[in-house]
DNA sequence: TCAGCATATCGACGACTGTCAATATTGACG
DNA sequence: CGTCAATATTGACAGTCGTCGATATGCTGA
């Protein structure tokens, strides 16, 4: 194995857009509600809306969000593809079960 | 909210302590041969020397490392409750079932 | 078309982080 | 004891990150 399959850039990348309590709430919250508007954000963090649209903006880019227009709303949504790269992650570091 | 682990102060700090890519190469090796001496990270990554310990301390801050003493050497480890603590984070994120 | 709301971008600033060279500490061994 | 090797600590510096206010963009409804 450790074949250049498995980037350590994009995997620490991964985590830094996690290692943040904004982004973490953020994440969570999706965990919970699967569609969730960006406004409902700024409720459940104590910080501004462009601080809120820049946190949403690094999760996006990292690859753990989803956006989608719906009228005036933009719709966020857990990455499909989330719960495999955690267990993937964590097979590599902690020789864990992955979910495959 | 469950009560227990719950404290996201303590899920960020861990995550924060992984996202960084000499961390990671550290505990990947960690994960390979489950006691490392600290002498052999130095070769392993372009850091110096007291980078290596300083990331190593973080680890040790992190509880996802343990330490201990070998004569001259100190022999690192991973923290027994790793896959655990790493199975529970993502758990609360996206669903997975936890190891327990 | 224009007013109004929701979201994104820009520019700036303070705080934090990773890094190193120099130095201190700790244990082993003659 | 004194010296050597391994590791930790200190102090300093550059770069990054999170945050905000101001502003721009985009969509909707009158």
């Amino acid at each position: 194995m450790a074949a250049m399959g498995d980037d350590i850039g994009a995997e620490v990348r991964f985590l830094q857009a996690l290692a943040d309590p904004v982004r973490l709430s953020i994440v969570r919250q999706l965990a919970a509600c699967a569609q969730v508007c960006a406004c409902d954000f700024t409720e459940c963090c104590t910080v501004s809306q462009p601080t809120i649209s820049h946190h949403l903006r690094v999760l996006r880019e990292a690859g753990i969000v989803t956006s989608e227009r719906r009228g005036t709303n933009i719709v966020y949504a857990l990455a499909p593809d989330f719960a495999r790269r955690w267990a993937a992650i964590g097979a590599n570091l902690a020789g864990l079960v992955a979910v495959a």
